[in-house]
RNA sequence: GACCCCAUCGUCUAGUGGUUAGGACACCGCCCUCUCAAGGCGGGAACGGGGGUUCAAGUCCCCCUGGGGUCGCCA
């Protein structure tokens, strides 16, 4: 069975970066009826919170991926990972190491000097001497120091590192006893059962050092996919200067989940020509061997279009559940159907949606004043006052193909062409040049508020 | 600097020795049209460079160049 996990640190918010390695990794859980596990790894106490752990697992919920069983906590297995500790000391394959920061500091000074690859000398290795004095050492694991680590990535295909110049006896226990980053994620990853891992690959060079660890720990060493990271569209690293990379930033912009999805599992892998998946596609299809190797660029342009599409794909019911976020009800109103097709067409985002609904909904608090001047002149205001007049004594004209004919018959009659109104009524009624089709306008906003802007426009003209 | 990884249109990508190098986003043009979108049709646009191997190289090998990542008592 495959046994997949994410396993974020809790330092901020959930990256757009981790959120592919999620999905992922979700994916080729669910491809294979696996599990898809999560895990918090907070071992550095001084720097994780609760908040943020908090808020990983919030945008998790938004997106929609649902891990299998507890959540795991590191910070809470201290005392597994101080046994595994004490089990790879006695076995003689870690020792104590009592090296001092500064001295430690002053070691890598030298070697930066000379242009080497800073590195722990292995001086405690075999020391078999009394430890100085008001030194809490720290633990060591003793890793080979010459022949060649290498494993068959699912990504990259065969990678291989010279231990002599890769590795060193690093640190699996700090001075206070809690385990380093490489130690529980190997722990974690072997008693959890995770045997496919999908990560970044900014880890791939950690990656022999955990091999190392499976090694001495007595575990299978898991299969590893290591994912190219997300460049920005300068094609180096994403950083929070190039715009959303928290997660939740996304929904606050007014993006749709599955479009966030569906432009993510696009960057770096394919299915032939295929742009658009469905969330039943991605679990069918996605394979983590033909993600692509290089590293892709953040192209906002294409999630964009996705979300555009997704919206238009939206149902009357999702999207103004989704509105509801932005404080924007449509769920009273009598033509709340009719608006929604008016405006899916044209919203990328469901925050532009709600400026487009909120334009026809309220009446114009000021008018566009390039439009007043290029489609208001004096023998426009004329007209509009003729049609004003004339939808007063009509009475009563209601959905959009009656405005239609009245509005035509109106023109008809005065020898005049659609054009010669139309953009007069749409800045009467939503204050710009620029709206959905106008009688669809017309009969969402109403006979009487229609006639009130009319009127509101025309004494702003002639004041 | 050392080590590792990578390299097809501006961007995301298809391509696994023989292709007019395909699709999508973006861009441009046309159609539709009450404006703006949407939609339809069409267009420009790529194999980083140099050596090999081969009848044949975007595809395989080497070098160069360029980009990225990692070198913590962070994860």
């Amino acid at each position: 069975m495959v046994v997949t996990r994410f396993a974020p640190s809790p330092t901020g918010y959930l990256h757009i970066g981790g959120l592919r390695t999620a999905l992922y990794s979700y994916l080729w859980a669910k491809r294979n009826n696996g599990k898809f596990l999560f895990r918090i790894e907070d071992t550095d106490l001084a720097r994780n919170s609760k908040e943020a752990a908090e808020a990983i697992v919030e945008a998790f919920k938004w997106v929609g991926l649902a891990h299998e069983g507890e959540i795991v906590y590191q910070s809470e297995r201290f005392d597994l990972y101080k046994s595994y500790v004490q089990k790879l000391l006695a076995e003689g394959k870690a020792y104590k190491c009592y090296m001092s920061k500064e001295e430690l500091d002053a070691l890598r000074e030298g070697q930066m000097a000379r242009k080497e690859r800073p590195r722990y000398d292995g001086r405690y290795r075999d020391f078999t001497g009394t430890p100085p004095a008001g030194v809490e050492p720290v633990i060591r694991i003793k890793a080979p120091t010459s022949g060649v680590i290498s494993f068959v990535d699912g990504v990259k295909g065969e990678v291989s590192f010279n231990a002599s110049d890769m590795l060193d006896d690093f640190i699996i226990a700090r001075s206070d006893g809690t385990p380093t980053y490489n130690f529980v994620v190997v722990i974690d990853d072997a008693l959890m059962g995770v045997n496919e891992v999908i990560r970044g690959d900014d880890h791939l060079s950690n990656t022999p050092k955990q091999i190392i660890l499976y090694q001495a720990l007595g575990f299978d060493v898991p299969k590893f996919y290591h994912v190219p990271m997300i460049l920005n569209p300068e094609g180096k690293k994403l950083s929070k200067r190039d715009g959303a990379v928290d997660v939740m930033e996304y929904k606050r912009e007014g993006y749709l989940p599955e479009a966030l999805l569906n432009f993510l599992i696009r960057l770096g892998w394919s299915h032939g020509d295929q742009e658009i998946f469905s969330f039943d596609e991605m679990k069918e299809w996605f394979d983590p061997n033909n993600i692509n190797k290089s590293a892709s660029a953040y192209n906002q342009e294409k999630l964009v279009w996705l979300n555009a599409h997704y919206i238009k794909q939206a149902s009357y019911e999702r999207l103004i559940e989704e509105l509801r976020f932005f404080d924007v009800d449509l769920s009273l109103h009598v033509k709340k159907e009719l608006l929604i097709d008016a405006l899916k067409d044209r919203a990328k985002t469901l925050v532009e949606f709600t400026h487009l609904a909120k334009q026809i909904l309220e009446a114009p608090m000021c008018y566009d004043e390039k439009a007043v001047e290029k489609f208001l002149n004096d023998d426009a205001v004329i007209i509009l006052e003729h049609y004003l007049e004339a939808l007063k004594n009509e009475k009563m004209v209601q959905e959009a193909s009656e405005f239609e004919t009245f509005t035509k018959a109106f023109l008809e009659e005065r020898g005049l062409k659609l054009k010669d109104l139309a953009q007069a009524i749409r800045l009467a009624m939503v204050g710009s040049s620029v709206s959905p089709s106008i009688f669809e306008v017309l009969e969402i906003i109403g006979y009487e508020n229609v006639i009130e802007r009319i009127q509101k426009l025309i004494s702003f003209k002639r004041s």
